[in-house]
DNA sequence: CCGCACTTTTACGTTTACGTAAATGATATA
DNA sequence: TATATCATTTACGTAAACGTAAAAGTGCGG
């Protein structure tokens, strides 16, 4: 009876009770492989995150175990890091977060940061539809060009 | 007197210019200071551009001097910058110019890396739009949180 | 002749989020 | 045992577009 180190992807929905907390070895525990693909990280990334202080996966000996804990934890990085923040305003706001608490500090930081990176959000895009514009202006220009030079039958500058 | 050998294939009097100078050192030779004012560039910058082959002035002496065709250039660049174009891939494209010739080559690579651009461009608004959308649904989220945790006890009078 | 503004070259620093070895260890299967 | 897979740490590399000294040369007014 081999116990298998179970393959990732098997055990995707399975153990996600919130008050488990077994000292030995449960399910829920991911090594790093695992979590890289639940997540579709690479390895470099989690141990990069956790070495910013992002992530504190449990050791078993050297080897990394994600908990529960983890989980939401990346997935609070990855939408940080998908609405544009860096890792850095990430770290400041998850390291406010007390779970015996109102976290209305935190709550208020995170608020606050948002207006600023959704302004800046907004700039951005403004900024974008510039350039969609101006370089739009140039194709129709070089279009043109082309154009004549194909219409010409011959010329000399 | 020093006599700046003019390069002798160059447009002379071509109809180019778009501004008139009025702080030039000799015959509408820039100097790098009054340059870099000019467009609103720093020094260094000039000097990168043409540490990677953008700009090519001439010099008396060490002393670099910016023609009108530098001017040009720098516009160029400048436009190619703002609608989100690498260095590289500026400099490509410019290298492909003769000032003796119908310039087709040029302007095909120029409309095809602008193609790809644009869609790079139209891409990136997307993802920002996805961003900016993310994050006001977060922020109300926190909203919310952040009235709950006001009415329920106290509140600093 | 002095000082000051301007310019020159060289070259390392900055920023962000990882990539990419290199060398080694641990575990599992054949 | 041999092989394969997964893991570890350390540390330099990458990309883009310059920033920022450092140390020295050039030109002009006073």
């Amino acid at each position: 009876m081999t116990m298998k180190p179970m393959k990732a992807g098997d055990n995707a929905g399975a153990a996600d009770n919130m008050f488990v907390d077994s000292g030995e070895a449960g399910d829920g525990f991911l090594r790093i492989g695992e979590m890289a693909k639940k997540f579709g990280v690479t390895l470099r990334t989690l141990r990069f995150y956790e070495d910013k202080g992002l992530l504190h996966p449990h050791r078993d000996g050297s080897t990394r175990l994600y908990t529960r804990r983890d989980k939401a934890r990346l997935k609070l990085i990855l939408l940080g890091r998908k609405v544009g923040f860096s890792l850095r305003d990430v770290k400041q706001m998850m390291d406010l977060y007390d779970p015996s608490g109102t976290n209305t500090k935190q709550l208020r930081l995170a608020l606050d940061k948002s207006e600023k990176q959704l302004a800046r959000l907004q700039k951005q895009r403004d900024v974008i539809e510039d350039a969609i514009n101006e370089l739009s202006n140039s194709m129709t220009l070089v279009r043109k060009m082309l154009a004549e030079r194909s219409t010409q039958t011959n010329s000399a500058a």
